[in-house]
DNA sequence: CATAATTGGTTTCAAATGAAACTAATTGCG
DNA sequence: CGCAATTAGTTTCATTTGAAACCAATTATG
């Protein structure tokens, strides 16, 4: 009968997701002057294929299109990342890093990994490892149906 | 050295939130038109206090005070939520649910919790009781020093 | 091989967002 | 008391968002 937001998992999830995003987001907006948005798709950029096309990146950034076209256009106006021409398909371009795009990236990587330290600096090895657990758990069992 | 998006904890905790989210304002959404800041209102309003103002309304809802407000004003064009004048206060307001705020509320909550379950439906009653605790723990831990 | 259907990506448009400015009422403090 | 600082809530404004329409290239199908 009586419902507590509190103890609903969806909304816990979320107050807690976002407040974390948050938090991180402060480490390359101040910085760097960079958005969730830029910084995931430079992380992909970064550490994913040679020369990703937009759709690329977007399934492994899990955003949309349309987000990825905009990001795409602000990061190659910064001169962060570079666009070619895609051989195999005209519709196509492939994304890569500038040399500008890997140094900012190499520069803001500590900061974000001693943030995501801190934020989760109240669990053990166990207890991240049981959160990563749940996590993979979670997914799969969405992706089964969704 | 290198970096997986997919093993990182912010991203990963978003993601996962999202889609969770998302899945369930489709519950509200499609059959009775409430977008997730009015769904998070009525359950606040359905199990809090009597008469809440805006700003206790936003604490419980982990919402800002333009969203709530901007919220209410739907709400309450719908006939779903009543203002009154804040007697001890001339600056607030108290908001409760109508008659007709609450049967909403009644009538959604029963698919909400059906989609919750389902939702959560990999986790055995042990996984869920421990990814409430870890989500405990992490909440106090930003409060700690947010 | 033509043409329909699909796919990659961009643009448009209306709505949502949130920081900052604002109004109005309340509380502190000399 | 009287004025400064704070608090409740709304509005403004510039930006972000995402669904749907769109264009262009590719692939499937008769």
């Amino acid at each position: 009968m009586s419902f507590n937001l509190n103890t609903f998992l969806p909304y816990r999830l979320s107050v807690v997701a976002n407040r974390i995003s948050q938090q991180l987001a402060q480490v390359y907006q101040k910085n760097h002057n960079l958005d969730i948005p830029q910084w995931r798709v430079l992380a992909i950029l970064a550490n994913g294929l040679d020369r990703m096309t937009a759709t690329q990146v977007a399934q492994a950034a899990s955003m949309d299109k349309v987000r990825i076209s905009r990001t795409m256009a602000r990061l190659r106006h910064k001169g962060l990342v570079e666009e070619k021409a895609c051989l195999d398909d005209g519709r196509a371009r492939r994304y890569q890093l500038t040399v500008a795009g890997r140094a900012l990236y190499d520069a803001v990587l500590p900061a974000v990994r001693t943030c995501e330290s801190r934020l989760f600096s109240c669990f053990d090895a166990e207890e991240t490892r049981e959160l990563h657990r749940l996590l993979d758990k979670l997914s799969a069992h969405l992706d089964s149906w969704q």
